[in-house]
DNA sequence: TCTCCTTTGAAGGAC
DNA sequence: GTCCTTCAAAGGAGA
């Protein structure tokens, strides 16, 4: 029997995509924050759900369950929702993916959600860019779905908690209890700052930072949820390489920090040579007094070179070739017209700051490397981003304050200087990708999705109450895809990862409350441990999980990292053709495997995996 | 030598 | 207002 047990692992197709649905503990609060988003695609829920539209009625309002959130897990429910699966199958399996009203070829996939009360639909992302299209009601999560960056792309689910009713109807008999789950009736709800039991190395910890610093449940509202700017830490929490003031312009750097290595490393990268810190010539003028203060960050144009020393944000052939070229400010001229390109190519390069995860990734790349002798910066990223994820909220917005510094800083020595400025200034990018990227993904379902498997997994007690994950895979095919695959995340990798999975899966990162904290803009979950509706959310994890090699792309999606072993992470998805016969009693598919793969119990999200169509 | 990969976040342009 | 694209770091890998 087929296990979808992200721990163990399933060499998933080159093409394959998963999302993994975590419990993001999203307050309730936070549903008024999304009441917009829902309102976007009422629309488009109204033209689907038609007869369930009938018994709206009887759902809570979204005000309703803002002020009394009171869990709804009933048969009928249920019933509900297995319609609304059936018929998204249908419409799926007849190549009518539902259909984004912004963005007409983008598909998502339309989620009852008939039991959450505190689903914070729409606030499902793990980064605010994800979280755009997302929304739901009283009746849905609506999941938007495709991301395209670069050539990522994966989808995203918002998946409620499917409770179920006294677990009679629908929790197979064959479905065991996690023994540590019916002694307690805990919720087996996996925060990510629960140490991985398989992960002694992780590195997040507070260890990088003030020891005092409490936990995130203890303090959960660190950033501003209406703003998304989160609350300037206490300076005990902060990075003592990077002290900030709360509410002040200026800091008072460690004389030293700019020196210091690895953890005061520069923000900028810089010549052979050069000078490690981010603004050297400021910090020298200043005498190391204030690195950030005012009163330095608007030095003269001519001061940036004076000292002979570029900036680090600078990269220039002159600068590299000749650090003590120009005078020029590079603001000036970056400004002042370039009749030769010559001239043009001889502008210093002014690097965009860093931002607070790439702020994260310099300061932890050298450890990850270490700890999982890795050496691709891909994979070392993938790890890293999970990692990121993991951070709770003081430590993620340690790094968002100093980002922002560094942004503000940046600002006030190029004025003029524009992100927009560096486009078209690294390396010749590959435009013929470009045009495929949006066509890809809008005709991705259409073309692409052939059909999904789902199976329903336990994930602990809410309460006394089971609940369960629901696990879909999509089939697709990938052949389409040319571009080469990147690493994926091999077992030895597991002790360098996030200790997000409870049981060692490095595909669902289950119960990571971080997933909407990425970003200022999508304050965390807390980290509390109260009993609430497990809310779902999607991680583009699939593509680091090759099923399938891609005719010609083998040698970069499986196994690629040398001596790492290409055990799969994943388990096969279970096939619709194999469902049990007892369990296909249901006329929908979608239904009958969620009901046949019920019994698979692991205290696991919600995944979703698409695979190639073999 | 150049580009890709991979991550998240910020910024700017397009609509 | 939303979405998309690009770039920031990193270094191995492939073309």
């Amino acid at each position: 029997m087929p296990q979808l047990n992200g721990g163990g692992g399933d060499d998933l197709g080159a093409n394959d995509e998963m999302i993994s649905f975590k419990d993001e503990g999203e307050q309730e609060e936070k549903i008024s924050e999304n009441v917009s988003a829902e309102r976007d695609l009422d629309d488009v829920k109204s033209s689907l759900v038609n007869e369930s539209e009938s018994s709206s009625d009887s759902e809570p309002s979204v005000s309703k369950r803002r002020g009394a959130p009171e869990p709804v897990a009933d048969s009928e429910s249920y019933d509900k929702a297995r319609d609304y699966f059936s018929e998204a199958l249908r419409r799926q399996q007849d190549g009518g993916f539902f259909k984004s009203p912004h963005y007409p070829g983008y598909p998502f996939l339309m989620i009852p959600d008939l039991t959450n009360p505190y689903l914070p639909n729409g606030s499902l992302s793990p980064s605010a860019r994800t979280v755009r299209g997302g929304g739901g009601s009283s009746h849905f999560t609506v999941a938007r779905s495709v991301r395209h960056q670069a050539h990522s792309r994966y989808l995203q689910m918002k998946w409620p908690l499917l409770d179920v009713p006294g677990s009679a109807g629908l929790k197979d008999s064959r479905t065991p209890t996690p023994g540590h789950l019916q002694s307690n009736k805990v919720p087996v709800v996996q925060h990510a700052h629960h140490v991985h039991p398989l992960t002694p190395l992780i590195t997040y910890s507070n260890e990088h930072f003030s020891p005092g610093t409490p936990p995130s449940h203890l303090s959960p509202e660190i950033l501003d949820p209406k703003t998304g700017i989160p609350r300037t830490p206490h300076p005990s929490e902060l990075s003592p390489y990077y002290p900030l003031s709360p509410g002040a312009v200026g800091s008072i750097a460690h004389p030293l920090g700019w020196f210091m290595p690895q953890q005061g490393q520069h923000m900028y990268s810089i010549p052979p040579g050069g000078f490690r810190h981010p603004y050297p010539a400021l910090a020298m003028n200043a005498s190391m007094s204030s690195r950030f203060s005012p009163h330095m960050v608007t030095p003269p144009p001519h001061s940036l070179h004076q000292t002979g020393i570029p900036h680090p944000a600078i990269v220039s052939p002159a600068i590299k070739q000749e650090p003590s070229g120009d005078n020029i400010s590079p603001t000036m001229q970056a400004k002042s017209p370039a009749p030769h390109k010559k001239e043009e190519d001889k502008k210093p390069h002014i690097k965009k700051p860093l931002n607070a995860f790439m702020l994260y990734m310099k300061e932890m790349r050298a450890k990850v490397v270490a700890e999982c002798t890795l050496k691709e910066s891909a994979a070392i990223n993938q790890i890293l981003g999970r990692r990121w994820h993991s951070l709770s909220r003081e430590e993620q917005a340690k790094y968002y304050e100093l980002a922002r510094k560094e942004r503000q800083l940046h600002s006030q020595l190029y004025p003029g200087w524009s992100a927009r400025d560096n486009y078209g200034k690294r390396k010749k990018r590959k435009r013929e990708n470009k045009p495929d990227s949006k066509p890809e993904v809008s005709n991705f379902f259409a073309t692409k999705c052939r059909s999904f498997e789902v199976t329903q997994r336990f994930s602990g007690f809410l309460g006394n109450k089971p609940t369960f994950f629901l696990q879909i895979y999509l089939s697709t095919d990938f052949s389409i895809r040319s571009k080469k695959q990147c690493v994926q995340y091999l077992p030895s990798e597991k002790m360098c990862d996030s200790p997000a999975s409870s049981h060692g899966s490095m595909l669902d990162s289950p119960a990571t409350p971080s997933a909407a904290l990425a970003s200022p803009a999508a304050p965390a979950a807390t980290h509390s441990e109260q009993a609430q509706p497990l809310s779902l959310t999607t991680k583009p994890e699939g593509r680091v999980h090759h099923r399938f090699p891609l005719p010609g792309k083998a040698s970069g999606s499986i196994g690629t990292s040398g001596s790492q072993p290409t055990t799969p992470i994943l388990t096969r998805p279970i096939p619709f053709t194999s469902l049990h016969p007892s369990m296909l009693s249901s006329p929908s598919p979608f239904h009958q495997a969620a009901l046949h793969t019920h019994h698979l119990f692991q205290s696991q999200p919600l995944s979703l995996v698409t695979k190639p169509t073999e």
